[in-house]
DNA sequence: CATGAATGAGCCTTCATTCAT
DNA sequence: TATGAATGAAGGCTCATTCAT
């Protein structure tokens, strides 16, 4: 029965991502999980330990599976600002398409939850940023400043145009993609 | 301990950011705040009418207060640039030494007190970052993008150098604020 | 302890009625109910939603089934006099059955739960009394005097009886009873 | 300072009466009171010593006063029946102006508050309704029943009155004046 | 005499969690 | 695996009462 439990457990993830992406983490309950999935609350033990476990499993689930994926971009062969491109847009598109899953982490990195999470799924993420700029900085393109400064700005351009997206105030067009593009690039672009 | 009226919604207030800060607005506690302003739990009470008009004041206030100050910067007799920068200067200091009051907000706007909030205060803040940029897009310094959306995107900027600061990755000298100021001025300007 | 839904919520209803006949509407407590039907005080939130709705769904259920009781007596064929007097001994000795039943209505009318109650509940008791006297008053047996007002003198003669008989002042011999309703009838009587 | 003492005294009772009378003793507050004489609600305790004195002295003082006049009635050299009526009659137009103390004692009568009532007091009532219908006994007048019995017998009908009067089912014209007592002493001859 | 400020005790209610079925 | 029933722990809030002024 391995598939109908996975199958079962993605639900309550999805139910849980679109709760705290509406109320925020501070107003989830379990009840309100369940009745989502439409599973008793009961149930939502047999599939977790408790609530704390239910969070940060699904924490530590979507940074592992999205820093698998920038991964692959990294190793592509191209010019650098292409990369940087290529893996910024993917990770807009990302943040739009799974908006609740960025809500939730930003979330529950701010709440008490934060504490009981696993210290090296965060650290992973700051490596990656690391190794996307590294190359800009050897071939003098970028701004001359740590890596993670550069990520993090780039990061926080990224999550406020994703948010302008879902605004409707920009759309997913190459133009308005290049715009977007462009205050990242601008920014850290020496 | 029978001081002024003002002075304990102020403690009141004081402790109240303090403990969002630290723990998210999900572990918010009445009688949290009430130990921390060395009161009885009943006693806010008599200053609030409950713990969610105690959140929405406070928010209204800090938000109202925020405006009152931008709103000086634009009226100063300078070129776009310079007077963009002090805003954001300012801005950013502000950021820096009232960490908590940002850091409230944010967890406030994401939490169910968000539809309590009184919506002309939201709206305000909203008209100012319009007023900013008008005058950039007038002189074509800016890109010609929607002033909400520079206001935004500088914002989220803001947002993370003072996070930057606080990490020590930036100081407060001048060639870093140039630095941290670069970030937004490229992003924005055409 | 695992019984049926109405069994329980019979014996939350009992246990109400007890505490309120003893210590009146103005103590009661979720605490001492729970103490009575031995659950937790949060149980009793599975059967009612809140202390008001235990009280005025309490109410309504007495009310409902007394006057449907009620109703079937009126239906009977015989004198006006002796269906009067079937009803009103009926009813004497309900009220002292279920004195526990009377003091709980008679204390909720008195009390900030009475404007929460369905008004029609509290309709179709006056209609009961109206219809009893109709036929008296047909047959000119009883003063000509408004249909309510002869039920409520009655009504209140008979709570007086009972709780006469209660303190012994009275018995339930026939010579009793109809020293009883000769208050009543009596009175009432053209 | 006697006089001032003794007429807010006497606001804080009649305040005290018509909230017990519209709310139900159940709802009853300190600052409810106080809010209704126009006082902080630590001034009340500058005139009882706590709630449970406010309440039970009140419930003296009606009680004390109320005695204190139907004795005057009782020593009348009148008929039986017109003494009768006159007492009745006068306490009928009592409990209409005085609802209020009517309403409270009852309410005090079926609270907590009753086991702290002081004993003599309660008794004290029950002899002047024996005095009372001693003499219709010693004539043969009225059915041969307790005393006490008549006695209450006869006041449960007159609180019923005094609320049907209120509810405008009855005036206090002779007419009505007469069918209302005629409920009382048809009830009771013999 | 009057009161604003403060509080402790206590109640209602919610909710994560357990357990018997 | 699934759940209805039950609960303990905890939090929000009220209110009688005290106390310093």
């Amino acid at each position: 029965m391995r598939v109908k439990d996975e199958e079962k457990k993605k639900a309550i993830y999805r139910s849980t991502l679109e709760i705290v992406s509406n109320q925020g983490i501070a107003g989830i309950k379990m009840a309100d999980i369940a009745r989502k999935v439409e599973l008793s609350p009961s149930t939502l033990y047999i599939y977790f330990k408790n609530k704390e476990e239910l969070i940060t499993s699904l924490f530590t689930d979507i940074m592992e599976e999205q820093n698998k994926t920038t991964r692959k971009y990294i190793t592509e062969n191209q010019s650098f600002k292409i990369k940087l491109k290529n893996i910024w847009v993917y990770w807009l598109k990302y943040s739009i398409n799974n908006y609740n899953e960025i809500s939730f982490l930003q979330q529950v990195k701010k709440s008490p939850y934060f504490d009981k999470l696993p210290k090296h799924i965060l650290e992973a993420k700051q490596d990656i940023g690391h190794d996307i700029y590294k190359e800009g900085k050897e071939q003098l393109i970028v701004k001359d400043i740590d890596n993670q400064v550069l990520s993090e700005i780039s990061t926080a351009i990224l999550h406020k145009c994703s948010a302008l997206v879902m605004d409707k105030k920009f759309s997913l067009s190459n133009k308005d993609i290049d715009t977007m593009f462009s205050f990242v690039w601008d920014a850290i672009k020496s």
